[in-house]
DNA sequence: AAAAATTTGTTGCACCCGTAACGATCGAAA
DNA sequence: TTTCGATCGTTACGGGTGCAACAAATTTTT
């Protein structure tokens, strides 16, 4: 950088679009919007509604918290699509035997349903966004956001 | 791909945590929340206050509907953030002469003086973010991000 | 065994957000 | 000039969000 000993402009010059929490964001927003049409428009689905679902479909059953861990979400979110998917009868709690604080949720068929309905058209998505750039491109960006998150997500 | 011939199983596998979308949200959402403690602690902004900021530090005049624009806000956090930075002194208004419906936006030199603190620490934050990785995969992240947003920002 | 601390999931609260509707202003068309 | 449509910025409204407080259940401590 250059000599910060008088204390001139150097400060001056943070150009927002440069910036890589901002460029994180709206890209994050972008890509996020776009993909949200699919399970809003078919279904009004919420994020973390779509988050919940796609975390049992994939997983089976499993508790609250543990969706919260793993789909990033804070537990009053997945508290209340637990709460928004179950009124659909799309998801059912069974309280744990051994820890009665605990509820094992699982998809209902019909829940089961939906997600076998919206997997492929997630899946399309993300082609449709991978697929379209050179080989190169998209290489450097898994690479590249592998790095990042090694760097973010474990350490804090 | 597979044959999709028989449709058996093919639809039931989405990694939650291989999919671009969801990736791109926690990691912008991660990093966000991180680089926020900077200005929310200091000084009490919130993200649209900050993007406000950082926008006219850097163009100096701008109006509203510009700066929505460059820093992809929509219309009500720019007139909410305005509000918000104008009634700390931080900001001031002053219509247009050519066209009265648009006003244009400064910062007050209290304004200039908090952005000036504000800039240093937020280089710092992203030179921690990127200077602490690998050559190669900094080179990786930026350029795959260069061509995603070229793929999404431009066309949509 | 009783008390204290922890964990699980829910809810009240204040705040942030996008949509839609709005008043004011401007430019174009008639 | 008058009218009509478009643009600029604000605001009411419904809904999403995190924080903090909470009850219930469990685990740990004494």
């Amino acid at each position: 950088m250059t000599s910060p000993r008088h204390e001139t402009m150097e400060a001056a010059a943070l150009e927002l679009e440069n910036f890589l929490p901002y460029r994180l964001n709206r890209l994050a927003d972008a890509v996020s919007r776009d993909f949200a049409r699919i399970y809003k428009e078919r279904h009004g689905l919420t994020r973390p509604e779509w988050r919940l679902l796609a975390t049992l479909g994939q997983y089976g059953a499993m508790t609250a918290t543990e969706i919260g861990a793993h789909s990033s979400m804070h537990k009053t979110k997945v508290s209340r699509a637990v709460a928004a998917l179950e009124k659909r009868l799309w998801l059912a709690r069974a309280t744990d035997d051994a820890d009665r604080r605990v509820e094992n949720l699982t998809l209902t068929r019909a829940g089961q349903r939906v997600y076998r309905e919206l997997v492929p058209l997630a899946q399309q998505f993300e082609q449709q966004l991978l697929h379209r750039m050179p080989a190169k491109d998209r290489a450097a960006l898994l690479s590249g956001l592998r790095a990042i998150e090694a760097r973010l997500l474990s350490v804090g």
